[in-house]
DNA sequence: AGGCTATCTGAATGAGCGTTCAGTCCGGGC
DNA sequence: GCCCGGACTGAACGCTCATTCAGATAGCCT
């Protein structure tokens, strides 16, 4: 997949026509981002990336395909910004804090919230995202529930059920961001990021 | 409003096209959950309410004319059945629980989630959709408060923050709700509203 | 050099869909 | 009985947009 696909070639000159893909995938998300799924056309990617419509198709077989593309290419950026993030932190209350300016979209942010609502609606009636959005919500649970029980380990949580705390937290990230998206009047960065944190302080009973 | 709007008929007659009128709202509705707002053709919601295209342009003006109406009934039926479901119930506790049942789509279910996903990403790109759920949402906010204050004068709930709690409590339903309508394998009405009551619980520091 | 292939483009194609419109039907007022 | 206007239909119209395609360009291999 990398640049020496060519079983013969090896030169250097393969490098732009995989760049210029790349650009034209980091396009189709910014589209994405500001058009949403449903409004997001061949033409507003390829203007975005600089090119022809003609190429988002020669490299991507269709609209649908880009977007797909564009889909796992999110997924896996995420992961990647999810684990570099939280292995920069030291104890579980840190990183529980850090999480919690991540779904505020503080810290050096892993994507907006917007897409996470589009790609909701689309995982509704689109069943590749669905399983990429219950891929990526697995994985920020399951780094939720790991820090979790790092913390019980250290004896610096003490949940009455730590299962439910995790689905409970990881939820309530959900619905507070919502807000967040949708630029709510009453909800902004700072405040997400507080109320999310005293909630946590009360499931996993932290002691001051 | 009702049947007898014209100044001077007043026969029984003037019925019918207001039925059909209503007829196409229902259809679109239906059409919005099934396929989306993005998805929602003019044609499907003829077909769904047994008319003509041209009719339902002749009611509504444009399919987003449609779509918006069925926004406001939408809402208009939530406040409804919303206010007339928790006055059915007695004290703060039995109200709080009704809240998790009806969130949970338990009880005589107010609408289906993926409406509101669904109402979620187009008030990301409609100003008009983004009023709706905003008040929407201040409604649903409202009663939460409205229930929690009246346990709290009843000596029920001791709540470290009344606000804060009623916040995290309707977030964390909208975030629990959004795997039960993308029908994420972990996740049931049942187990949605015990998590909630829990949640409810904790937050209201409820006696036993 | 000469051909072969990957890359890339811009125009053409054609399907899908919202909206318009000419016209039918019918009830009620004169 | 006749006319009028609201309700309704089905067939066009025209636009937007994904996809196709005929070619242009340029590197690589022999």
């Amino acid at each position: 997949m990398a640049k020496g696909t060519l079983p013969s070639s090896g030169s250097l000159s393969a490098k732009a026509p995989e760049e210029r893909r790349e650009r034209i995938l980091r396009a189709t998300v910014d589209v994405v981002r500001t058009r949403g799924f449903a409004g997001a056309r061949v033409s507003d990617i390829a203007e975005a990336a600089g090119t022809s419509q003609g190429l988002v198709l020669y490299h991507f077989h269709s609209l649908a395909g880009a977007l797909d593309a564009a889909l796992t290419l999110l997924e896996d950026e995420f992961y990647d910004d999810l684990a570099r993030d939280l292995q920069e932190q030291v104890g579980p209350v840190e990183r529980l804090r850090h999480m919690a300016d991540l779904g505020a979209g503080l810290g050096p942010a892993v994507g907006d919230w917007r897409l996470w609502l589009e790609l909701w609606v689309r995982a509704l009636h689109d069943p590749d995202a669905r399983a990429t959005r219950e891929s990526l919500d697995r994985r920020w649970r399951a780094a939720l529930r790991e820090v979790i029980a790092e913390g019980v380990a250290a004896g610096e949580f003490a949940p009455s059920d730590a299962d439910a705390a995790a689905i409970r937290l990881a939820s309530l990230m959900d619905g507070l961001a919502i807000q967040l998206a949708l630029e709510d009047p009453d909800m902004t960065p700072e405040r997400l990021a507080d109320l999310w944190w005293d909630a946590a302080v009360l499931e996993l009973r932290m002691p001051r």
